[in-house]
DNA sequence: CGTTCGATTGATGTCAGTCAACCCGAGTGG
DNA sequence: CCACTCGGGTTGACTGACATCAATCGAACG
């Protein structure tokens, strides 16, 4: 009884907690958030597990409580395109909000992921009582689409230490640590998923990482982590 | 006095006209239309003129009324990533409506260009007064999301006849007149801009659509205009 | 201690970018 | 009316960078 064990010190306070973290409900009082709170179905994946299959049925909004997921689709090649790496306080589907439609990208956990879930219908009803709510989504959305452009950008650049750098950037910003020497970054992403990212072989993110420890602007620390040593040199990379 | 001429068959009905043709606007009725209405500030805008700068400020809702323009940015190489094709309809300046910040892109016009606009002051109101606008612009910025992901998705793959198919495809789906021979389009770009769209030279568009005629699949006409003859061979080739 | 999976490094081939020449049609001006 | 020019488009040759294939390494884990 996995779940019931972990529901042991899942109470109604950490639901609040999550709704409460995220973002498009923000400006709800306590008792709007209760009446949230009412609607979250939580569940839990381990990593490597797919919550979400591109062309699968996806009826709700999914907040991610705690852990990080990747949304991906499959390219021509066979490679996966990895579109989004989604964490505590991002949420994903609300693209099925107003129009049932088929899921656009796969959804896999890269850890062990609480999911917190709201049905659609219950959302909009949610809409309808609490306006200010859709002023949220459409600031969050105006954010992706942001992302979005500058991935565009990124992946409409030749230079592929750009893109690399760029990724680091983004990963510095998210997940970075400050620390004395830089910035300290856990990599949420194997080397084949940061190509997968980008666009590029995997072999390649490989040699330009080399390269960039080489020319001593970061530092990795076995795989899974890297310290950036000298930032205004990846931003002059980008730029 | 061009814009007094202009203004001659600018009547209010026009005005109503321009409100109406967008898509966030469909559920007001004609009262409600009557206000947003009073709020619209047109003007025109002729063939390579820019109407907006990255960088510079944007303090309204942009709405197409007629012709067409371009979003790009510039890459690192100097040249630019098109990201998107506003046509009649379109609206672009909905990231300043919360935030007052800075465009994230330079819009130019590709043709004689009537642009409506609303103040985000004035937008604002208009969705504390009408909620329901709220969710069709959620709507909205869902579908550009839409495209934006697959975008990413095609320029992630290294296969370049790929991305020519599928702009040729988007293209006919927007432009395209069905004839006898097939689908017929009016490019809204030149070669270049192409190129700048997809992230190629302007010499491998070129080539590629020459390879596509050599095939049969396509028929060029002059420079401007492009016949689809075997649609299912394009969709073969972007998946 | 061995196995396995991911990461690295090296060698090779391919394809798109670049440079350059040329073409073509639309203006333009004599 | 024709010659010239100019911008955009096409075509060819070459080059270089990344993908690919293959071998090796190395750390994690049982």
């Amino acid at each position: 009884m996995k779940q019931a064990s972990h529901c042991d010190n899942c109470t109604l306070c950490q639901h609040k907690l999550c709704a409460r973290r995220v973002p498009i409900f923000q400006e709800l009082n306590q008792d709007e958030l209760n009446h949230v709170v009412q609607l979250i179905i939580r569940k839990k994946y381990s990593k490597g597990e797919m919550i979400v299959f591109e062309d699968g049925l996806l009826d709700s909004l999914m907040i991610i409580n705690r852990g990080q997921v990747k949304a991906f689709r499959d390219t021509q090649e066979g490679k996966e395109q990895i579109l989004y790496i989604f964490s505590e306080g991002d949420f994903f589907g609300e693209k099925n909000l107003l129009i049932t439609q088929k899921a656009s990208y796969h959804v896999e956990a890269l850890e062990e992921t609480l999911i917190c879930m709201i049905q659609s219908r219950d959302f909009l009803k949610l809409l309808k009582e609490y306006p200010e709510i859709s002023l949220k989504i459409v600031e969050q959305l105006s954010h992706r689409i942001d992302r979005l452009e500058q991935m565009i950008r990124n992946m409409g650049t030749k230079n592929i230490e750009a893109r690399v750098s760029a990724v680091l950037l983004e990963f510095a910003m998210k997940y970075g640590k400050e620390q004395s020497e830089g910035v300290l970054i856990e990599l949420p992403l194997s080397r084949e998923g940061i190509a997968n990212y980008i666009g590029v072989a995997r072999e390649t993110v490989s040699r330009k990482l080399s390269i960039l420890q080489e020319e001593g602007i970061i530092n990795m620390i076995g795989n899974k982590k890297v310290v950036i040593l000298d930032k205004k040199a990846l931003e002059n990379e980008v730029e």
